[in-house]
DNA sequence: TGTTTGACAGACTAGTTGGTTTGTTATTAA
DNA sequence: TTAATAACAAACCAACTAGTCTGTCAAACA
């Protein structure tokens, strides 16, 4: 019974490919794109080198398509659509941050960041890497300025500062924070720098007087 | 003539060492641990493999050296030395960073820091790796945590801020711009970025009352 | 229903890579 | 001066790795 669903699950072209992309993320994450294995994204997706080369011309190719099709959207929902929802900046950001420490989990404590993984890595090695990494930053300090000029506007963010920079210095903070961690093996650098973050975060707010 | 000279220059075996050991930190730095090719460091010294393996037993041996007599070293020399010498933290600081923006060159620029690339790469990898490398960091986090602790005693840095959370975030926040900077063709991420952490280090100082 | 084609399976290959082994030469101690 | 040993040179090897090639089978299409 069911012959249809069992159907579909024996050759689906898209889902395949997805499967590779989520194991090459998953794999590049852990290892790095120069520690990636082609044999073992096979080996974990149970598929074979035929249907690897059917989907994907390289290594490289393959690479690509995980920051385009798995990395991006990754950032966009975990930093960018949320940031463009942000009715006040300071607050939210704070909450963010809050929330971040929550929900962290031991293994995302010394994996890192994904985007700054691969831009540590790959950005000296490989042009074709980094131009598509630093679209993606791009992106993030764009949605980041974006929302502390809204702020200004709305008289929740100091007119004096600047939110290009502010956005700039703020990426970089929590990068740097959050690539900390990865070679403690508990969370208590996030929480020691985050303090700190926070602090810089109040000072952003308008003087009440 | 001068036949001693040429004669020590013949074999040297300290020198050898030190030769290898320069190039793989050479080679650590633009490809990472696992970009490191034993060969390549060969060519590079125009040594050849019996030699490498007369004075290193793996290249994992290698790693272990490069960063205990290499970039342990390099971060005393480029950072803990300076901030034990420091009087005032905050104006040091900031001439630190001025400095550092003005020293920096183009091929610094998407290098990065040689002891965050590595922690990147490697702290999720090995531990062995690992544990080095997080002491170099304690060890910077202590001589930045002791500058501030000596600041709030002569009474230029405020009592109310804790220098080992604000140890942790400035060096997080550097780590960071540096680490932005990679993927960056130019330094303008670094001069943005810069000016929000100088206004954070002037955030630091004691009010004038 | 037969045929074409997309989606794989899996053996194979050429180049790379860390590491070994055997031999040689300079240095040092006796 | 000579024997022993440290410091190499370089051919060699086994495991690995990205990529190829030939073949198979299911699905869509005529």
């Amino acid at each position: 019974m069911n012959a249809t669903v069992e159907k579909t699950a024996v050759r689906n072209a898209d889902a395949t490919r997805q499967k590779i992309l989520d194991v090459a993320f998953e794999e590049i994450l852990l290892k790095g794109y120069q520690g990636l294995r082609v044999d073992g994204v096979l080996k974990k997706t149970a598929l074979t080198k035929g249907a690897f080369y059917h989907h994907f011309s390289s290594k490289k190719e393959l690479g690509h398509a995980v920051i385009d099709e798995v990395l991006k959207p990754w950032i966009e929902n975990r930093w960018i659509y949320p940031l463009k929802a942000m009715q006040h900046p300071i607050d939210d950001l704070i909450r963010m941050l809050e929330d971040a420490r929550d929900e962290i989990t031991a293994k995302e404590l010394h994996t890192g960041c994904p985007l700054n993984n691969l831009t540590q890595e790959m950005s000296p090695l490989d042009e074709s890497f980094r131009t598509r990494i630093v679209n993606i930053w791009e992106l993030w300090h764009e949605a980041l300025r974006e929302t502390l000029e809204r702020g200004q506007k709305v008289g929740l963010v100091k007119k004096s500062i600047r939110p290009k920079n502010v956005a700039r210095f703020l990426v970089a903070s929590m990068e740097g924070i959050i690539g900390q961690c990865k070679c403690y093996m508990n969370d208590q650098a996030f929480f020691e720098a985050g303090e700190c973050l926070q602090d810089y975060l109040e000072s952003l707010r308008v003087e009440k007087s």
